[in-house]
DNA sequence: CCTTGTGAATCGTTTCACAGCA
DNA sequence: TGCTGTGAAACGATTCACAAGG
């Protein structure tokens, strides 16, 4: 979810769902492949278990982006493609930049997926001169000091930070001065920005402790019962226990 | 969210909603933040901004987890942690693998905040037999041919899938016939698994895909309109206009 | 007859607002 | 007095179930 408090919450007028505008992407990826495989139209059935989702929640899902189906028949595929990717803004060119190339940097800056959609990598910015000039991806690695210029050189309003967790609210707010809209953050720190500015958050480490919750639970039921001793007094609780937890995080790379 | 068609309808028992533990995380990151400057105690409200949400959520959030706080105080900062430390399943030792050492491969076994939570990354496990032996994150990579004996010997049962699309589906099922059950998914694939089985997806590109949309929508709002003459009647849209999707992403990496 | 499109019912989440308690 | 904990209200998303229409 983005974190900053954007969102229209008046404009009243055509209101996409969030968790619909979640979902369009997926949809049009199932739909990709089909249309690759030259098939020429699908079930709301079909596409819904191609994409992971159930068949009502698709159906209702296309109803706010308009009538497209036929009925008795289904979607026509390069049709329904085409829609989605308007919709989504796909149909335009989107310069991004990437700042901090470290290992999840440069596998950003070689991930196939963007460029096949609307995305073009203008730039990658690092903060450590000795990368400056480095070939990644087919660009060279630029300085930090080059920021400001190469946002507004390539009109770049997206932005995606890959900085230590340290480095991220600089870097966001150097991008956001310079004149870009949305930011994808990749560091584990909560981002402030002003209003009017999206921001999205992947968060690898947090992803991983849902599934331990959930594999925990798991545990717990193979045993019959609840797994940890949920309510136990407070005063028992030793402070000393777990000795002050064990600095967080160097993050992700060394940027 | 996950994609699998898994979590326990029933059960019944110590009910913790979804959203309130997709949340946990992010307080237990602010937590320890404050930890490590020794601050004693939190309000909700203090917290809240720490994390990024507000302090009602958040009080409601630590409601399910039980009576944690002080009336008047606030939260003890050391005590919290613990707590959510232990609902999480932080308290013990997850050893994880991670399959496809590409460079987002790499970026996740170097990635700090892994080791820090209770994540042990058990071993690194490449398709590519040249790759085999080389050093990463101070672990060798591992054939796939290994995996199997690399679950059974660790006892791993959360699996981390940086491959190829192409790959994903097949690693996931040997991953989860080895004994698996949470799986976290970075190739941009649905992946299909047993009931049981936790998947959860991390995909780049829908990300950017969903700020472009809100992007797009200001642009639009800067002119005072909508930007796309959303709805032109169905017969008007010439099939050959977008020439048919130029290959589904190529992914995160040669693996 | 088949599949879409959609009101209405349901479910889960967030927010409000205040009683309860240190 | 101040902040937590929580019922109740509001909101949003999902699912149901069926009428509309090719």
């Amino acid at each position: 979810m983005a974190t900053g408090r954007t969102h229209r919450p008046a404009t009243r007028s055509r209101g996409i769902p969030e968790a619909t505008v979640a979902r369009l992407p997926l949809y049009l990826r199932a739909l990709t492949a089909l249309s690759e495989r030259s098939v020429p139209t699908v079930s709301s059935e079909e596409l819904a278990s191609a994409a992971g989702v159930n068949s009502a929640k698709l159906r209702k899902d296309f109803s706010y982006l308009g009538s497209y189906g036929t009925r008795g028949v289904g979607y026509d595929v390069e049709y329904l493609v085409y829609q989605i990717s308007r919709e989504l803004g796909l149909t335009q060119d989107w310069p991004v930049v990437i700042v901090g190339i470290g290992n999840l940097g440069a596998a950003l800056a070689n991930y196939g997926g963007f460029a096949s959609r609307g995305f073009r990598v203008a730039a990658l910015i690092d903060a450590d001169p000795a990368q400056a000039g480095k070939m990644v991806a087919g660009l060279p690695i630029r300085h930090t000091d080059e920021l400001e210029a190469i946002i507004e050189d390539n009109q770049v309003s997206i932005g995606v930070i890959a900085t230590p967790a340290g480095a991220a609210q600089e870097v966001c707010d150097r991008l956001v001065a310079a004149g870009v809209t949305s930011i994808l953050n990749f560091a584990p720190t909560v981002l402030s920005v002003p209003d009017g500015v999206d921001v999205r958050k992947v968060d690898l480490s947090i992803e991983l402790q849902i599934l331990a919750f959930h594999e925990q639970r798991k545990a717990g039921e193979d045993l019959g019962g609840a797994v940890a001793p949920t309510s136990l007094p407070k005063a028992a609780v030793d402070r000393s226990e777990r000795p002050g937890p064990d600095g967080d995080v160097p993050v992700v790379m060394p940027a």
